[in-house]
DNA sequence: CCTAGTACTGAGGTAACCTCATGATGAGGG
DNA sequence: CCCTCATCATGAGGTTACCTCAGTACTAGG
């Protein structure tokens, strides 16, 4: 049944979700760095200076969260803090220089990786698997 | 280029998976059990009465966590533990009646849940889906 | 029977999240 | 103008789901 189904599709999801989530892990061991961190660092690559909150909600994370992720960046020198002049109660978060030079080498080991990964599928493949993964979209 | 595709086809997989732990968790709520424990569940009741160290390579978890998780749910009265006749050193974990109980109505319900969330997808994305997933298997 | 390896578990640790409470600030109404 | 209410970040403390390392109990092979 369509039931039966499903459930294979979810374990199936889980079972390559696993292996993602590993594979992701070693990619980023060179640098010593944690997916979600690398992943803080990918929102602060493409959106350039944001509040800690706009963080938090590209993160999908509570802001608390947010600020736990900036300081250990911070503690590493990849992120700066600074006030926001337009609202006190604000701060904002940026790379650094040598955040951004570490976030750049992730970006293309992380997508070596990916080739390396999704490469066993054929171009047809791949297109649409994004297609059917793009549906979910929110 | 590729690699740019193949990052996004990444970062759409996190985002759906992250969907999916989202609506697991949820869907597990009225049991109050968690996702990793309803796993083990599952797996107890596809293969019976297994050693501890088998439960942990169908979990792909460290036979320690595997302790902890058979810990869990002996106190909550869904698995017993019994020393294996044929090696002493091992001990054989299966599932409760009341464990049998809770993991068909689990069961279920997970696979409702399934339904209704790749239930947007036309059958012919679904099996694609399925077949693009199974050939990342191992 | 002695050594090497295996099965589980105690101790202790990490990553990635969470909620709740609090202090500082901003914004709108009266 | 000030008073209340919402919002921003963070301190404190908790949870889930893992891990390694060391130790004890046991099996198996020579």
């Amino acid at each position: 049944m369509a039931d039966e189904q499903d459930e294979t599709l979810l374990e199936s999801f889980w079972e390559v979700a696993r292996q993602v989530r590993q594979m992701s892990r070693q990619a980023l061991a060179p640098w010593d760095i944690t997916p979600s961190h690398a992943r803080a660092m990918g929102v602060l690559t493409r959106h350039g200076e944001i509040r800690l909150s706009e963080l938090s909600d590209h993160l999908h994370i509570a802001p608390r969260t947010a600020t736990e992720v900036v300081d250990a960046l911070q503690e590493r020198g990849f992120v700066q803090r600074q006030a926001d002049p337009d609202d006190r109660r604000a701060t904002l978060v940026s790379l650094t220089a040598e955040g951004k030079r570490v976030s750049d080498a992730i970006r293309s080991t992380r997508a070596a990786e990916a080739e390396r990964f999704f490469g066993t599928l054929s171009a047809a493949d791949r297109a649409h698997l994004s297609r059917i993964l793009r549906t979910f979209k929110h």
